[in-house]
RNA sequence: GGUUCCGUAGCUCAACCGGAUAGAGCAACAGAUUUCUAAUCUGUCGGUUGCAGGUUCGAGUCCUGCCGGAAUCACCA
């Protein structure tokens, strides 16, 4: 029994080994052999890369394809195969499809565990990890939905999985906030003015911004500073820096500010969470780590890593491995960003012993990264080495980078509320509100918006920076996450009729294959289980995404060119029905993977 | 300036880790609905994969050089 596209190619290559050990004597590892699927544009479902064998001077490329293709006729996987050049494209036989389906409609659940991985193993992702003085915005929402997702991928496969969150609430960017609000008279509340916490505070923190850059422009102006200069004799920025001092110091009113504006932000970031489905095991603060990480950096002074300068500080010299020299300590003994880091790798190490800790963060911070890693790598941590910096693309506008400072985001909240209106305006528009309560409307209507917004920003591979035109806005048509749960909708508008109309198939059933769309789709579902080892090895919900998308578009295909439940004879609609049942199936698992639902009707 | 990453259709993205004639969507145009949901389907248009070399049976993919862009190199986080 083949349970999956692995299975089958683990044959193919088997296969081919035993006849080049057999009609020629040579030994060959099965796993040497290289199989494709068979492009779209030759007769075939997989086909066998023949070029490599020819540096075993054996024969010409015809005679070894044909001698390979006899013989996985004669062991009935193949019922047809053709040679062309150095390919061999093989079309599989009509019975491996039908048990395919046949035990996959019924084995369901060992279909899926096919993808489970030899050795699982403890994973932690890290991932949103947003500071306080600010709410959410996009870039943060591919932040989240790649670590939610992800999460929900590695656990497909076997993997025993952790999520956390770390939030940056300390440091000089949450006394801005503070500064302002200070210097507002400590007034007002988020409650008062009607406005979610995160983005209280994150309009404090513009409004800082804004005082220091007049502040800044002025010094410059007046006293021919430098920028750099300007920004570091500005009043509000010194006003800032002895505010963090006093934090350091823990000062009891500045705490009970820093304590009363981190909880609004909580509420806020609460509300959001929950929107977006994030969900984690452990929250870590920074302002709770970072004595942790002043206890290894001296720790590393201790063993002769670090270096203490005159004036204090202390550094790491990262010169000879190409780097530069680091800062870890201010001169006023106050940590840095990544002394707070130190803390928390610790930690988290302490509370969850994972082999693989995964940091998902913004290739912004690719160096940062490298230096941290490497900083515990120096120090002997046995957790270094499992450290893995998933390095996702910036989220650009057509200006350029998003900047709070600057305010030119996409607000996380906002962008949330406008899909979800667009996507009750369409679906209001198309007449497609019949037979749904205002609760499952309001429902639909979020899961649709949701659905177009997760799916747009996992749908490109992490690595890569992606673009977000607000003017454009994201689509509800062609390759979204709309098109895909129209999809599904449709089929499960299909099962249900079926269902009415009693298309029960029994046991004894033989399925029946008559039309190329229904070999493709066969084809695809098979793939499920590779691709979902695929996505997990290599960390990418795109590669699902894409996968889920190419199968919904064959449906979609397969709906308009032939009839499931009128087609005749009986055997040839109950062969559809499976089809269309497991496409939902896979469509279905494969979208909560990708933290997205779906609809039975829209 | 050093380091790292990225350049694929007008735009947004793919391309199964070196395989066949580089594929989708959007936009534009032309069609399809007495039949299971037209948020759909079919067709047309659209490419010197930034440029130039190299490696080999074979390169968008690997190596070198150039051109263009981004990030980073903070006693910010």
């Amino acid at each position: 029994m083949v349970l999956n596209s692995l299975q089958i190619k683990a044959k193919i290559q088997e296969a081919v080994a035993q006849v080049l050990e057999k009609h020629y004597s040579i030994p060959y590892p099965a796993e040497k052999v290289s199989i494709e699927k068979t492009s779209p544009d030759f007769e075939g479902d997989f086909t066998v890369l023949l070029f490599p064998l020819l540096k075993l001077k054996i024969g010409k490329p015809e005679e070894i394809g044909e001698k390979i293709g006899k013989y996985l006729q004669y062991e009935d996987i193949v019922s047809n195969y053709v040679v062309i050049k150095g390919f061999l494209n093989l079309t599989l036989s009509d019975k491996l499809w039908q048990n395919f389906i046949l035990f996959t409609n019924q084995e369901w659940e060992q279909f899926l565990n096919s993808a489970h991985v030899e050795k699982p193993q403890k994973i932690l992702i890290e991932y949103l990890s947003p500071n306080t003085n600010k709410p959410l915005h996009l870039g943060h929402l591919r932040n989240g939905f790649l670590g939610a997702s992800l999460a929900q991928i590695l656990k497909a496969v076997g993997h025993q999985v952790n999520t956390v969150c770390l939030f940056n609430d300390k440091g000089v960017h949450i006394c801005k906030s503070m500064h302002a609000y200070m210097q507002n008279g400590c007034t007002h509340t988020p409650q008062e003015k009607g406005i979610k916490g995160d983005h209280f505070v994150g309009d404090l923190y513009v409004q800082f911004e804004r005082l220091l850059q007049e502040q800044i422009e002025t010094l410059q102006k007046n006293q021919g500073l430098s920028k750099e200069q300007a920004m570091h004799q500005a009043p509000a920025m010194q006003a800032v820096q002895e505010l963090y001092r006093r934090w350091e110091a823990q000062e009891p009113e500045v705490l009970d500010i820093w304590k009363k504006m981190n909880q609004w932000v909580y509420e806020g970031f609460e509300q959001s969470f929950e929107t977006f489905g994030f969900h984690f095991d452990k929250y870590y603060y920074e302002s709770q780590t970072y004595t942790l990480g002043k206890a290894i950096v001296q720790e590393g002074l201790e063993k002769g890593i670090f270096i203490q300068k005159p004036d204090g500080s202390v550094t790491i010299d990262l010169t000879s491995e190409g780097l530069d020299e680091k800062i870890l300590l201010r001169s006023d003994g106050t940590s840095v960003y990544i002394t707070q880091d130190l803390g928390t790798a610790e930690k988290r190490y302490y509370d969850f012993a994972p082999h693989i800790s995964i940091y998902v963060i913004g290739n912004e911070q690719d160096y940062h990264m490298k230096v941290l890693k490497l900083i515990l790598q120096k120090l002997g941590k046995p957790y270094a080495q499992g450290i893995y910096h998933l390095s996702y693309g910036m989220v650009d506008l057509p200006s350029g980078r998003m900047k709070t400072r600057e305010g030119n985001v996409v607000d996380a909240d906002e962008i949330a509320q406008e899909m979800i209106l667009t996507a009750q305006k369409m679906t209001q528009e198309l007449g497609k509100t019949e037979g749904l309560t205002p609760q499952e409307l309001e429902k639909l209507y979020r899961i649709l918006g949701l659905g177009a917004l997760k799916y747009f920003l996992l749908k490109v591979d992490p690595q890569k920076r992606m673009l977000f035109n607000p003017e454009e806005s994201i689509d509800f048509k062609g390759h979204t996450g709309t098109f895909i749960q129209y999809t599904h909708a449709r089929i499960a508008s299909v099962l249900r009729k079926a269902k009415e109309e009693n298309l029960i198939f029994s046991s004894t059933f033989e399925p029946i294959f008559t039309a190329p769309l229904e070999k493709k789709l066969v084809l695809w579902l098979c793939f499920y289980p590779e691709i979902l080892l695929q996505a997990a090895a290599q960390y990418s919900p795109a590669i699902l995404a894409n996968y889920i998308y190419e199968g919904a578009r064959l449906f979609s295909n397969f709906w308009a060119e032939l009839p499931i439940l009128r087609a005749q004879p009986a055997e040839i609609a109950q062969t559809r029905i499976i089809l269309a049942s497991l496409t939902g199936k896979v469509i279905s698992h494969a979208m909560h993977l990708l933290c997205i639902e779906v609809p039975e009707k829209m």
